[in-house]
DNA sequence: ATGTATGCAAAGAGTTTGCAAATGG
DNA sequence: CCATTTGCAAACTCTTTGCATACAT
């Protein structure tokens, strides 16, 4: 179902570099730390939480913002929405794959599915002729851990 | 795949008011006025065009932020994100059915798709011990009237 | 050398909050 | 009559923009 611990994704310095000067960016030190972030990281994260991440004196936040645009527009990463008006983002695979999340509604972590979704959906909407498709989808639950602490508080009240 | 004009929302007023009082929630006039006008749309609207819709007088714009968080704490209305940073709502029908989305990348406009998505993913994630399990799901593309266009204008050069 | 990227400050936009006045049941 | 709801003003947060400076290639 999950992946918890099985990502794939790129943590070798030295292929992030490389992958920024075949998308045509620069290789900066604030792209690199924000890419290096993301690279540790399960679970998207957004431009705050990054910034945070980096050592505050890393780089303006407002830069995290710009390296953010640029990767997305080049395809490096994949934002989320995940409905609490912050948009966050992952590292993306070279193979192009990209995950859908579960978002816990008590404690908000984010667990990948290894689902790859509704390719038929798109399918049929290129038989009616939209071109250019993607989508995104994201699942919102209480997580088995914070059921349980439910659980138990409602259990014992007070 | 799609049903743009096949709506079955409530726009009985009176079954309007009906509701609000189901959801234990007053039955005022800018509450109306919000549910008219999404009875009326056949796609998803921000607070502001609701606003706008209502006529600018009717109420103030705050009030339709308050109207819909209610409506959507007590199952009325259905939120949407598009990725535009505006939340967008779309009035539930009582059957507890809701809709998901094609948005244009160009004009916009959101078609209503007649799917029932990810059940059998809901399935798994119960199984998982996740409870209180929902979801979002958006398709975004350039409509076959933007594409028209768009090959019309590279055909035609300057 | 030159176009690109960054920092800083400030603006924009959507959304939320505090509180007194109005209103629904 | 009393709790709920509204209006108005202001705050908050995320995000974007302008412009001079610094930097990568």
């Amino acid at each position: 179902m999950t992946t918890e611990a099985g990502h794939s994704k790129q943590r070798d310095p030295q292929d992030l570099a490389q992958r920024l000067r075949h998308s045509g960016l620069r290789n900066t030190r604030p792209r690199r730390y924000v890419l290096e972030v993301l690279a540790h990281e399960e679970q998207p994260l957004s431009s705050r939480e990054i910034h945070s991440r980096m050592g505050e004196q890393a780089c303006d936040l407002v830069t995290v913002y710009r390296c953010l645009a640029d990767f997305e527009r080049v395809g490096l990463v994949q934002r989320h929405e995940f409905g609490d008006g912050n948009a966050r983002y992952e590292l993306n695979d070279q193979s192009g794959h990209h995950r859908h999340y579960v978002v816990c509604r008590i404690c908000q972590r984010k667990e990948a599915m290894d689902v790859c979704p509704p390719h038929w959906l798109e399918e049929k909407l290129r038989v009616r002729g939209y071109s250019d498709i993607s989508h995104s989808m994201e699942f919102f639950a209480v997580c088995p851990h914070c059921r349980l602490q439910e659980e138990r508080e409602s259990a014992r009240p007070q």
